[in-house]
DNA sequence: ACCTGAACACCGTTCAAGT
DNA sequence: ACCTGAACACCGTTCAAGT
């Protein structure tokens, strides 16, 4: 939605920009209930612009999503240089979760899928998971973690984890969260 | 919101049953989304006496979430019985996450929380808590759980469950979800 | 006391006119 | 190509009239 375009005239890609941004700071501000008008105003564009590059507010939102999951690759992707099997996947999980702890629109648009669709994100989350699968297996095969603990674990981790991120808004509540996690992924 | 007054009259009470019944149902069904119209309609009622029960969608929201809050309670209450401590304390986790997962509109709630308040919900809460916090003091004193687990760490973990609940919608998934939790649970 | 539903207000979305 | 905002539609909420 936001990619695999035609260059859009300067003018135009300078409003898109524009757009999100000001997407993801009212809909941090305000949650879901942030109101499209409000988002073009922030923008300094008119609404139809604003509708003319997100056909729908879901739309939008699936666009911020999807930004936060190509950032996570790119998280991944990093942690996997790090020589210590162990070590490469307890970062991908902290990384991963800092870098949604500073996006409340993420989370929102995490927890309330029945309002909004996940269009196009299945393309990011594969190739998220090709990274994270490598680096579960490196783990898993030397024998640093249950060996049991297969990919989808990963992902339903991330997703409890955002989850108490969005209720109890502390950094001391997640991360004490994830320390239980990681201690429940300990060789059996 | 839904207990705590003079009885109502007998139809008013009838009423009131058939709302909290449609709204479980059709916010089940169709998530937030559902309209007050339809799910006063589904309960035959009209739209003001939706609204003279339940000021705001909120509300009604807030008040599905309470119930099942007590029903927590409940289903605490009895697992304390149980003698083994370890069991006690497992044994609540999976009965009320059977609990939620029957409960999708709880879930929703849960999950929206941006859509519903939390009037009144520490009442409840505060019940639930005096019951988990014997329940897990009881099995830390039994040595067969980590010594530092505290009543903060349950919430947040049916906090994550849940949200797999509400993602994933098998039940495999969250019973994993559930052994890994456990296993971060195991004595240092 | 409680019930009803027409009317109102708000906000997501469209579209005709403009550059 | 892209921008604009007035107009429309939908749905949460209110309230005057009724039992």
């Amino acid at each position: 939605m936001t990619i695999d375009h035609r260059p859009l005239r300067a003018d135009a890609q300078r409003n898109l920009e524009r757009i999100t941004a000001s997407a993801r700071a009212l809909f941090a501000e305000r949650g879901t209930k942030a109101q499209m008008e409000d988002i073009a105003a922030h923008a300094g564009v008119g609404i139809g612009t604003l509708y003319r590059r997100f056909p729908t507010k879901e739309a939008l939102l699936t666009a911020l999503v999807r930004q936060r999951f190509q950032e996570f690759a790119a998280i991944a992707v990093e942690a996997e240089t790090i020589a210590d099997p162990y070590d490469a996947l307890a970062t991908s999980m902290r990384r991963q979760a800092e870098s949604v702890e500073g996006d409340v629109a993420f989370q929102l648009a995490t927890m309330n899928i029945d309002s909004f669709s996940w269009d196009g994100i299945e393309e990011d989350k594969s190739a998220l998971n090709a990274v994270i699968g490598r680096i579960i297996d490196r783990a898993r095969s030397a024998g640093v973690v249950r060996s049991d603990l297969e990919l989808d674990d990963f992902a339903m981790m991330m997703c409890g984890l955002t989850a108490t991120m969005y209720f109890l808004h502390d950094k001391i509540s997640w991360q004490r969260h994830l320390e239980l996690l990681l201690a429940g992924l300990r060789p059996d």
